[in-house]
RNA sequence: GCGGGCGUGGCGAAAUGGUAGACGCAUGGGACUUAAACUCCCUCGGGCGCAAGCCCAUGCCGGUUCGAGUCCGGCCGCCCGCACCA
């Protein structure tokens, strides 16, 4: 007998299957189609265990689906625009070209050899031309349809990478990539207007329902719908042209317990005071050095400076209140002014306590005291309003905002307003490995599209980075260029695209990934939408709200299908692969870490000593608690690292790799070997222990088939260990473990297809199995002749009852009453009651 | 603070309201072997008992139900997301 050697056998089938093209997708009139799609990887040079998650994952649908008959797309690119391939060049020398191209062959060659079903021929890296220039065709056409525009923005300015980032980008006050603390800069940017598709992204999120509720969630946060009033206040001792102050508020119903108004230091009544008085001058400043997140303001200290100036009450001409510049109002939401309610609202409270200002309560809870401090309670809850204006004394925060709307729209004080959190989509970088931004700034003519027969705007190739900043600014010759308008002199736009507007289309790429246009129509409406989108919870917001903004942008400009707009039918969120961390102490204490592959037993292979074992983590490298794809492939194969991915642990749940798990998965695909080549060998048999065995089978096909159908792959390895062990056990003669066999390698097919070619060729299976039609359960196997039922006494399980599978439950009455334990119990007692469950359960009562 | 999710053996985990712990790992025992590796078989939540069996057990407390890991209410703990959004 051979031993089971997928060195070898995956090569040699990965070939075999390259030669049929077995996996190239084909529109095909005849069949239904399926297009499932894992987020394509930023080329980082090495895969890693999530990445052999992920995409194994896809390769177990796709693969599955294709048995199934689905004409499957299964493509697979490059998100390689980006930082790293810069900071490679800083740090290196080098080209961020030849990086990213050098780190996409490395990583194409490791992933291969995971057997996956991918259609390479559509491969394509964002970086390329072709691709970008048809993002620049498209940001032409949706620059005409007013989807893109340019303004003055206040802007988070990262100053070791010299770059703009989103709001989004910005954690904790630092860059996401550099870590650096992020500043306040001015700066002319474009942007996607993806606040005015605010209301329908979120509405839509309801029709998802094949998304993660957590995901939509998310997004519906993000989004952030709030209803207010918005009114303006009249100014007294106001500068010029500031005779008024417009403020947005969400608690109208607590007007009468304002008592101060406060702006943002970004307002043009602080930005015009502030050049007039050098203190509110320096207090703006410092409060701009806090950065233009949220969560920096959140951290900051509440402080603020009177301005002089004073509003009037809307209710009370007579009722003054001081407007204050504070540091925690955001010029980005509503209209960067509010007024301050310290009774009702944490922030106002504390603010008020640190200015003196006055704390009148508007309500007050129904029952109990009022209590210290700010009053917040949820506005669904009902409380008593003893300074309202609107509505009944007693209701809930709602209908208070609801009726303080009405009344103010009646009585002439502001209108009601909806406000989203959301805001456009700023998406200039001042950065070299990007998509160039096709335009052209004229003296004469001002900003001039770039002509579509010019695209693709090509990145210069002559570009060094000793020293910080975009390259394209300084380049000597690429930023002159003349006007597409007027054939005048004039300098292109030097700032890129930021890498989320490539991956926002990608999906649509790849269903006509050479085509001279963005997309074909005809190819579109034949793949889309992405039947199975799946990837990281990192992007439930970022990218897949983009994504669904661009879908929606490509439409409006022609180059998706109306039913495309919502590009991803289902979506599913993988868990994390993590890993112990092993560390020890250098001799000032400072944490060593260690390869998992360098300790044994607890100690350091090498030296004897003792590792201290903190619990698992995800993967990374600063803790060396990674294990890398290709080792496992060398020592086991692809398919043994395949089905460790896909057992034990639900697969949007993290999963631990350990060695043990590991070398547990080898053991049992050689096993499977074993067994398949003693059936080969015609041993055994006893053709009365058949129908048991076909039993069985059909059962693993009806169980495991639900199983990858819920996305329940730790189930489905489960029932095929049991298969195993039912085979192996079996009495059965040759041809029926012949053919349980051959149903064996169809069901493991998607986890591990090497090892399922191999079965199924030496069961006599004929062609792949890959595309072998998914194996039917013939339901007159699932059902048993007769079942067990278990005879509960008062709830306990007592005693148990093999009857006909279709007794009358009379008949099952009688027989349970019959029973010892039952006799016992009841003792010539009647029961209370008798419960009996068709083909379940029986629970007798006393 | 708000929103969401999750708490089951030594571990990863199963369980349409119906026999809790499938399946795997680890552990212990055995067979094979000169010995080991490989492989195969058995054991494997806790307690009492010679045994048949009984009791306890799904974070804690209550409730609904013939029956609750599952449903409801209240706690405790952990994780994730959002976070002065006016």
């Amino acid at each position: 007998m051979s031993r089971y050697e997928p060195s070898q056998s995956e090569a040699k089938w990965q070939a075999a299957w390259d030669a049929a093209h077995i996996f190239e997708a084909r529109r095909d009139p005849a069949k239904p189609k399926y297009y499932v799609l894992e987020m394509f990887p930023y080329p980082s040079g090495r895969i890693h265990m999530g990445h052999v998650r992920n995409y194994t994952m896809g390769d177990v649908v796709a693969r599955y689906k294709m048995s199934c008959g689905f004409s499957v797309l299964h493509p697979m690119g490059w998100d390689a625009f980006g930082m790293p391939a810069e900071n490679a060049a800083m740090e290196r020398g080098g080209h961020p070209k030849d990086w990213t191209y050098g780190n996409i062959a490395d990583m194409r060659g490791q992933m291969k050899p995971l057997g996956l079903s991918i259609d390479w021929s559509r491969e394509f890296a964002t970086c390329d031309p072709e691709y970008y220039g048809q993002q620049q065709a498209m940001f032409l056409d949706m620059l005409d349809a007013g989807l893109v525009y340019r303004k003055n923005a206040v802007v988070n300015w990262d100053p070791v990478d010299m770059t703009v980032l989103a709001n989004e980008q910005v954690i904790d006050g630092k860059g996401w990539r550099s870590g650096a603390q992020v500043e306040r800069k001015e700066l002319t940017q474009w942007f996607f207007r993806i606040s005015d598709y605010a209301g329908e992204l979120l509405d839509a999120l309801d029709r998802l329902r094949d998304w993660p509720e957590k995901v939509r969630l998310m997004q519906a946060n993000w989004i952030g719908k709030s209803r207010g009033l918005q009114f303006a206040f009249s100014t007294v001792d106001a500068p010029e042209g500031f005779d008024r102050l417009e403020v947005y508020t969400t608690r109208p119903d607590t007007l009468m317990g304002a008592s101060f108004a406060a702006i943002s230091p970004d307002h043009p009544l602080a930005r015009h005071l502030e050049r007039h008085n050098p203190k509110i001058a320096d207090f703006v400043a410092e409060c701009r050095r806090i950065g233009t997140t949220e969560e920096a303001l959140e951290k900051a200290e509440k402080r603020g400076m009177d301005t002089g100036i004073r509003v009037r009450h809307p209710m009370d001409e007579a009722w003054e209140l001081p407007v204050y510049i504070a540091n925690f109002i955001l010029m980005d939401y509503g209209t960067g002014a509010i007024f301050g309610c310290p009774a009702h609202d944490a922030r106002d409270h504390e603010f008020a306590t640190k200015y003196g200002l006055p704390i009148e309560p508007v309500f007050a809870p129904l029952e109990g005291d009022y209590p210290a401090g700010e009053y917040v309670p949820l506005k669904s809850e009902a409380v008593r309003y003893v300074r309202g204006f609107a509505g009944d004394e007693v209701q809930t925060g709602e209908d208070a905002v609801a009726a303080a709307i009405a009344f103010c729209e009646a009585n002439g004080i502001g209108h009601g307003v909806t406000n989203y959190r959301l805001r456009d989509w700023g998406l200039s970088r001042q950065r070299y490995w990007g998509c160039p931004i096709p335009v052209v700034h004229c003296a004469t003519c001002g900003v001039v599209p770039e002509k579509k027969e010019n695209l693709p705007v090509r990145l210069p190739d002559d570009v060094t980075f000793d020293q910080p900043g975009n390259p394209l600014d300084r380049h000597p010759t690429w930023r002159d260029c003349t006007c597409p308008k007027c054939g005048g002199a004039a300098r292109r736009e030097t700032d890129t695209m930021d890498t989320f507007v490539d991956s926002s289309w990608y999906y649509a790429r790849f269903t006509s990934p050479h085509a001279a246009t963005p997309t074909d129509a005809a190819e579109a409406d034949y793949w889309m939408n992405v039947d199975q989108y799946i990837g990281g919870i990192e992007h439930a917001i970022l990218h897949l709200l983009y994504s669904r903004f661009f879908a929606r942008a490509m439409h409006k400009t022609g180059h998706l299908p109306a039913k495309a707009i919502e590009p991803f039918d289902a979506l599913f969120t993988q868990g994390m692969v993590t890993h112990e961390i092993y560390m020890t102490r250098d001799s000032q204490g400072r944490p060593v870490y260690h390869l998992p592959e360098d300790v044994e037993n607890g100690v350091l292979k090498a030296t004897g000593e003792t590792v201290e074992i903190i619990p698992s983590a995800k993967m990374s490298k600063s803790k060396k608690n990674v294990v890398d794809p290709m080792n496992i492939i060398r020592d086991f194969g692809a398919d043994t690292a395949r089905w460790f991915v896909m057992s034990d642990s639900p697969p949007e749940r993290d999963v631990e790799w350990t060695a043990a798990g590991a070398e547990a998965a080898n053991k049992f695909l050689a096993r499977v070997w074993r067994i398949a080549n003693d059936i080969a060998e015609g041993a055994g048999g006893d053709a009365a222990a058949d129908l048991a065995l076909r039993k069985a089978a059909h059962k693993a096909i009806d169980e495991i088939t639900k199983s990858i159908d819920g996305f329940a792959f730790n189930k489905a390895v489960a029932k095929i260990y049991e298969l195993a062990n039912t085979l192996s056990k079996s009495a059965a003669s040759n041809e029926a473990r012949r053919e349980t066999m051959r149903v064996m390698a169809q069901l493991m097919g998607p986890m591990v297809p090497h090892l399922a070619e191999d079965v199924w060729a030496l069961m006599g299976g004929h062609g792949f199995v890959v595309q072998a039609p998914w194996p039917k359960a013939d339901p007159a196997l699932l059902v048993d002749d007769t079942v067990v039922l278990p005879i509960q006494i008062n709830g306990k399980r007592r005693s148990e009852l093999t009857v006909p599978k279709d007794m009358p439950a009379t008949e099952v009455e009688k027989l349970a009453l019959a029973d010892e334990t039952v006799i016992k119990v009841l003792a010539g007692q009647p029961p209370k009651k008798l419960i009996v469950v068709p083909g379940r359960i029986i629970n007798v009562v006393i």
